[in-house]
RNA sequence: GGCCCAUUCGUCUAGUGGUUAGGACGUAAGAUUUUCAUUCUUAAAACAGGAGUUCGAUUCUCCUAUGGGCUGCCA
């Protein structure tokens, strides 16, 4: 283990939104990065031209971006390792694959795609269905191990269409000591010779993914699970390169709350809820929808996805992202795969938005929501229903009778509560109201609580009826700070609007 | 099929060679509340199976099972 500075990275491909999985990798790589006064930096893995999806790699930025996770190096943000997006890297890659060749470690290969087809048909057909480029099968290809060295010249000379593949050597155990699995062991035979150089003259994932990891300085590798079976062709890379190997760990897989599998991108709409952190909309007009479009806070998310595979060995579950970044470490992340829990994941969003202040809360309603009311007043609806709400939009649409007269009544509260004698009774209350000197929460409750009592009735039968005629609904918070709220005069309309429009339901 | 990785309540997980195996979400019941939500209390709920090591294994080893990943000129 050396003492350089902790550089990690976060390498997507630009191949379509990133899912929640791919923003945990990103998560963890940042939260490592910020625990250990590193560097948490974006590089953009879009050596395949043919899966290139526009608009992707804005995607990925934005979405990182709203959920806090910010690069210090990346495209768009600068660094002096750049670029970083291995497009743009493209002529720096050719040279190493030519170094691994001249070191017995490479070797061009002309066999066509086609040809590697019909080979792995064969093979199948004889009952081998896996088929490997490897050091018994190279040896009936078409190489530059095979063929005579002038007609490798003359081929490289003409232009004729190559790869450059891995030699990997024969029967020799690969160890590496992953952070989180500890030792994995694996044998080379069980290893195919993988391509590093496309025809196409750019690097495959494993070249441009060693080279830059070293060009950048990148002390650890903290990736999918998906990654594992190659890592020890990866550590068998720097040894041919000569360079010291970062140090790894291999997340566990993010799997779908039912049944089996991985999390893949249409299990979201499938299942009803989002595996994405924004909308996304593909090029035929499908939409993927997102979670900050569906109304989560970004911390809640975040907290949510940050408790998926990893815990602070204490029972605090409610996480800023300041105190994630104090606490996590890749020694408290678990090996085994995890599925998400969308009942959970409402919790961690209820938490959070709780501890929204009222103010900022009411902000962002009218940033965000459509809220047109005035922001004091907002923000006083925001407390009367917060605490019952999952979503910022929640308070709007569930608490839409504090901004506006009820034009609906509760059929079943009218039904069950409103009495022959309920109009008088509710006239006589209202005069009441008129009569209390300061019209506060606590005024309001004391006058209602002497009137029930000279009417001898019980509060059930008599405040339902005062919520009936505010507010519309059978049920939400006190009526007396809702009273308060609404101001004497317009209590006062809203019981002459309300008794005519129930009684007439009543008919 | 081959290789690799994993396995504690339904789910996320804590934990130990000897524990009443802990917490959270969800579920159920109760209390509080005019009501809904909140809050509080309680309950049901787990060490995949089999060998071995050991005085003793959920914990260590092996095997099996199950699940997952990889097996492309994708990443």
């Amino acid at each position: 283990m050396s003492d350089k500075p902790v550089r990690v990275r976060f390498a997507p491909s630009p191949t379509g939104p990133l899912h929640m999985g791919g923003v945990r990798t990103a998560l963890y790589n940042y939260l490592f990065a910020k625990k250990n006064n590193g560097t948490f930096i974006i590089r953009v893995e879009d050596t395949d031209q043919t899966r290139f999806v526009p608009g992707a790699q804005d995607y990925i930025m934005d979405a990182l971006h709203w959920c806090g996770i910010i690069p210090t190096e990346g495209p768009g943000i600068g660094g002096e390792f750049g670029p970083y997006v291995q497009s743009e890297r493209k002529e720096m890659y050719k040279p190493y694959a030519e170094q691994l060749v001249a070191n017995d470690k490479g070797y061009y290969a002309f066999d066509t795609a086609e040809e590697l087809e019909a080979v792995r048909e064969q093979a199948k057909a004889m009952g081998m269905p896996n088929w490997q480029y490897n050091s018994v099968t190279r040896m009936s290809m078409k190489n530059s191990l095979t063929l005579p060295a002038d007609e490798v010249k003359r081929r490289l000379e003409n232009g004729d269409p190559y790869v450059i593949r891995m030699k990997m050597p024969r029967n020799q155990d690969v160890r590496f000591e992953d952070m989180i699995r500890g030792w994995v062991t694996v044998n080379t035979n069980n290893l195919d010779d993988k391509v590093l150089f496309k025809s196409d003259g750019m690097p495959t994932y494993h070249l441009a993914n060693i080279v830059d990891d070293h060009l950048m300085e990148i002390s650890h590798v903290i990736r999918g699970e998906e990654w594992l079976p190659s890592a020890p062709m990866h550590v068998l890379m720097y040894e041919a390169f000569g360079w010291e190997a970062p140090r790894f760990a291999h997340l566990p897989l993010l799997l779908r709350p039912d049944g089996n599998g991985k999390l893949s991108k249409r299990d979201g709409d499938r299942l009803g809820f989002p595996v994405f952190p924004c909308d996304w909309h593909t090029a035929e007009g499908e939409l993927y929808s997102g979670y900050r479009e569906k109304g989560y806070l970004p911390q809640a998310f975040v907290n949510m996805l940050a408790f998926l595979g990893w815990n602070p060995g204490t029972t605090q579950e409610i996480f800023t992202m300041k105190e994630l970044e104090e606490s996590f470490t890749l020694e408290r992340v678990s090996k085994a795969g995890a599925k998400f829990d969308p009942e959970k994941t409402k919790w961690f969003q209820q938490q959070h938005l709780r501890a929204v202040a009222d103010e900022d809360l009411a902000q962002m309603l009218i940033d965000k929501f459509g809220a047109t009311a005035d922001k004091t007043k907002l923000a006083k609806v925001v407390h009367l229903m917060k605490e019952r709400a999952t979503f910022p939009q929640d308070i709007l649409s569930e608490g839409a009778y504090l901004l506006e007269r009820p034009t609906a009544f509760d059929g079943q509260t009218v039904n069950k509560k409103w009495k022959e004698d309920s109009s008088s009774l509710m006239t006589e209350w209202k005069s009441k109201i008129e009569e209390i000197t300061s019209f506060s929460a606590a005024e309001i409750e004391t006058t209602f609580k002497s009137f029930i009592t000279d009417k001898g009735l019980g509060i059930g039968a008599v405040l339902p009826l005062f919520r009936l005629l505010l507010t519309g609904q059978g049920a939400g918070p006190s009526m007396f700070e809702i009273s308060e709220f609404l101001g004497r005069e317009e209590v006062i309309a809203r019981i002459d609007a309300g008794i005519p429009a129930v009684e007439a339901l009543k008919q």
